[in-house]
DNA sequence: CTGTATCCCAGATGATACTG
DNA sequence: CAGTATCATCTGGGATACAG
């Protein structure tokens, strides 16, 4: 079952895959940002999720993450060499979308077939 | 908690999300293919996963069903327009981690504190 | 062969409370 | 302010059996 990365297409979806990471990698592009101005910029996300989504972009080689060791803390996160190479990328999905505004995901209720669901 | 895609990125994201439909697409930009084609084309992919990925890539509009209405059946897929002008998105994703082998997913073991799982 | 129904698990995300 | 822990929910995907 472990994924067979077959397509190099898929490394690229899994590291911008996620509710807020291509929002994130959009306002890391302006500038570094501290946490909670992050947060404020993506409009609804939660603390737990982003500290997450930042781990997890950390990980990846996306974002640096500097602390300034102060109190209150401050904290900034920054994109990496690597994350703002995705720029294009994203750039080319954004410009799809743009090309093709009759591309809208489509309702699918057929998951609602569950028992209690 | 509706998401709010403030991004026409997150809509391309959104079409092209899934463990399968990358590749899906790809094989698909080959030519129609059958149903069970496909599935040996994946290779690993159940037949409830595909039938799903296949209905909901139909709902997008990526792909269209065509049902020779034959016993046994035969069911074609293709990709419409819409869904191989993706191909320059995916081409980008691939040219991007080919341009950046150092990019690849970490493993992030963080979630382990669980009770049990 | 093509497809659906049922059951199940893991991961992603949200709500909320607590901590330094 | 930044971050973690816990709990709950939803969805994707897989296993399997059944149906036309």
């Amino acid at each position: 079952m472990a994924r067979q990365e077959g397509c190099p297409a898929e490394i690229t979806l899994e590291l911008i895959a996620g509710r807020w990471k291509p929002m994130a990698i959009y306002w890391l592009l302006k500038g570094a940002r501290r946490f909670n101005q992050l947060q404020r910029d993506l409009g609804g996300i939660t603390h737990r999720t982003l500290a997450r989504q930042l781990r997890e972009m950390e990980a990846d080689g996306l974002v640096v993450r500097r602390d300034y060791k102060e109190i209150p803390p401050r904290v900034e996160y920054a994109l990496t060499p690597l994350g703002r190479s995705l720029e294009p990328v994203l750039q080319a999905m954004h410009d799809w979308a743009l090309a093709h505004p009759e591309a809208r995901r489509r309702e699918r209720a057929e998951g609602a077939s569950r028992s209690g669901a």
